[in-house]
DNA sequence: AAAAATAAACTGGTCAGACCACTGAGAGAA
DNA sequence: TTCTCTCAGTGGTCTGACCAGTTTATTTTT
């Protein structure tokens, strides 16, 4: 298929050059979770390059938690969702106040992004069985944000915001308690449009002062 | 130091238990951005493992983000505060469903939450310098738009925007014109502090309409 | 013929050793 | 002192070997 990892007078290191190689093979073959990768001696022979380099690219994306190896089996892709990575990142991260005020704040701003998104986009029926759902079921903040940014369509958004929810969880902040209820009026706040209202309970819920 | 990456009978992979090894490392020794980590030669020696194992567990750390590796040098600590993550999982997240409209949509909101940041937080003295150079000097949008996200302060927002940023740019999309004035009054809305009117200005330089 | 045991052919896991390309410090020359 | 130049050290890569599992094919036994 592709002969070359890098191109001839190319300085990036091999193993960069497979991970790439390795995303566009995915990509080509549409490859899903569950599927197998070739053996690493394949790869090693297709791409041009040595077994030890596969390795240390395949190693990468295991740690990362894209890919699975069984010994004897073979590479599997695996359904990731970012997981992996946080817990590692967290273990190594100087949790320097800083960092940890950066996680908060963009984690709320995407989420009132994904309120006012919502707010534009969807359709009176989905924010009614929302609803529906948010005043039956049991769920926790991350359940009822999860759907949040769900409504809002944005697979973007959604990326980021599970990524940041699960730094944010792993950082281990006193909770805050939120009832059923505010809950329940955010949610009304978004079936009735009203922009500035929503700003208003979610700040209230998330007990952010104004500013 | 400690000689056993792993104790006699345990399954886990060598590289995942250097990994482990290096982090206690990090932590024992108070290894900060900047300082030399231990050759790989030498990291083989005192773990007593072979060097195809160590170089697996720096290359996973390496595509993390979280170290450096420098041919001749050696290998460093990073100053990894930005958390490379979302810049990892971009290259996997973004092909998955390249949505252009996802794309525009989480670029401007991001633009927008990162003017509310500024409203909040930034000094009257960076925002006169701001207006200054705005003034005086030639730039880009990207030029524009990076040092305002650059006076959000905040980290996060700053990776997650060059990130889309640059995809925004590969997508080739129609440039709306932005003229000089635009963008003086963008600041000049910064500068008295007015939530709503920042958000006009904004819609209107980039073309938004209402919605 | 069916079932069980065995063998072969794979797969990942690890190591050792050999080069190469590059950097930096120290030895030597100017 | 200052400038070369050499050389030891470092990461980057490849090869080949062996181990330890799994799967498949083959042979043997029932």
């Amino acid at each position: 298929m592709i002969p070359y990892v890098n191109s001839p007078q190319n300085n990036t290191k091999v193993y960069i050059g497979i991970v790439k190689q390795l995303r566009s093979m995915i990509e080509h073959d549409g490859l899903k979770p569950g599927d197998r990768l070739p053996s690493e001696r394949e790869l090693s022979e297709r791409l041009g390059v040595g077994r030890s380099s596969v390795r240390e690219a395949l190693r990468a994306l295991e740690l990362l938690g894209l890919i699975e190896t069984r010994r004897g089996e073979g590479t599997f892709m695996r359904d990731f969702r970012g997981h992996q990575l946080v817990q590692l990142l967290s273990t190594f991260i100087l949790q320097d106040k800083k960092s940890i005020r950066d996680v908060k704040e963009t984690k709320f701003l995407i989420e009132l992004d994904c309120l006012w998104l919502i707010i534009q986009k969807a359709e009176e029926d989905q924010l009614l069985r929302f609803k529906k759902w948010a005043l039956e079921a049991d769920y926790t903040d991350d359940d009822f944000f999860l759907k949040i940014v769900t409504l809002a369509d944005n697979h973007l958004f959604l990326r980021i915001w599970i990524i940041l929810k699960d730094y944010y969880n792993s950082l281990d902040l006193e909770r805050m308690m939120v009832t059923k209820e505010q809950y329940a009026e955010l949610i009304e706040t978004l079936i009735s449009r009203n922009e500035s209202e929503v700003i208003r309970v979610y700040r209230n819920l998330r007990n952010l002062s104004k500013g």
